[in-house]
DNA sequence: TTTTATTGTGAAGTGGAGTTCACAGGTTTC
DNA sequence: GAAACCTGTGAACTCCACTTCACAATAAAA
């Protein structure tokens, strides 16, 4: 499931391998290609996390691949390596989206730090985006939600008019609304005798906000 | 810091000074009462983050003194104690406001249990009502506010339209807006240059983000 | 110097979250 | 059986977060 799958593109076949054998040695699944155009074609079958390109080799280049690639799989990292590295090759390859630069000749372990650092962003960029989130923390963001959740979550179960009272809120309606927006949420149910408790996603999310309001006020 | 301060009355001196020496022998600072009127004294130079009550005590009781231990110190936990109880004392106990019910006699783990049980929520409920989490978590409810803290938590330091560029956002003002939203929460901050960067307590919030994410997701 | 890009500000509009109100069926209590 | 309470719904309204637009000062580029 970890399992992050990188292309390697390089003309070098012995380059291209001994990267793979490193990479595939620390738990990655490596995929070489010979040319970028075979790795166009491989691209419809997968869509690797990372792809590691080569700027020089006969046909197409590097620069020329990364463009292509972004079209078809718009959140792979690029690290290009190349032979000749001046600061100016290396600010256009960034500036056409490649997103690291290796020269070689490289080490072992030069190589696996720039792909666990590329792949780490990754990781930051596709949770930054995940829309599961918004709902979430937009529930959270309203204190009275909150005071239904942390007080669910120490009374175990109560009944409508309990939870109104304990909270000291005059308008029973407005802990309904509340409540109702717990419930769509899936954060808290109600069993047949009419008394709300926490779902383990509820309770999930009272982890959650001791441990936030534990790294806040700190 | 941690320590807390429970009130302890009773007019049975041996009983009070074991419940002082158990609560001592486990952190709490324990200030004994005979009466509750001298314990009302006493409210006035400290607040109690708990009070244990004797329910039958000469001049007055348990009952009377908890309505009176609240129009001064509202969010007080209160665990009465009582020799003869029964079902209807401990109700109409908890109805005017105690929070828990010691039958004597109890053992000493049993008393240790029901203060930091008691405690315990006291905690939560205070961490609850905290309003400073309401900003915090407004702040947070927003995607293309997480998008730009945790794109200044990898790229270090970046430039207005950088982030605008990056992000994929046509209208660059909506960036400014949600940028001057986490300056004024102090999330982000400018140098000199005008290069945006995560301040401390940003640094802080990425970190929430990352742990709420994996959370919830799990 | 003219032009273009950067980095904003402030007003107006929009939508949705939250509140309040009026009402009502069901249940408990007396 | 009436009164009081519990548990809820739906509509109208308010208010604030967010967006959009028009405009502008400054810096960089041509």
């Amino acid at each position: 499931m970890n399992n992050k799958i990188i292309f390697v593109i390089d003309d070098d076949q012995d380059l291209r391998e001994s990267i793979i054998e490193i990479l595939e040695g620390n738990g990655f699944t490596a995929i070489g290609c010979e040319t970028a155009e075979t790795a166009l074609q491989k691209l419809k079958d997968q869509s690797p996390d990372l792809v590691i390109v080569d700027n020089m080799m006969p046909g197409m280049g590097g620069m020329a691949f990364i463009p292509l690639l972004k079209k078809n799989c718009s959140t792979a990292k690029v690290v290009m390596i190349t032979a000749f590295s001046t600061v100016d090759n290396a600010v256009t390859a960034m500036k056409i989206g490649a997103n690291d630069y290796l020269a070689k000749p490289f080490r072992r372990d030069e190589l696996l730090m720039t792909v666990r650092r590329n792949l780490e962003e990754l990781k930051f960029e596709q949770q930054r985006d995940d829309p599961g989130m918004d709902d979430t923390l937009a529930c959270l963001s309203n204190q009275i939600r909150r005071q239904i959740l942390t007080t669910l979550a120490t009374k175990e179960k109560m009944r409508f008019m309990d939870i109104t009272r304990y909270l000291e809120i005059s308008d029973h309606t407005k802990v309904n609304f509340h409540l109702k927006n717990l419930k769509n949420h899936s954060l808290v149910t109600q069993d047949r005798e009419k008394a709300y408790h926490l779902t383990p996603q509820g309770e999930k999310m009272v982890d959650c906000l001791s441990l936030l309001s534990q790294r806040i006020s700190e």
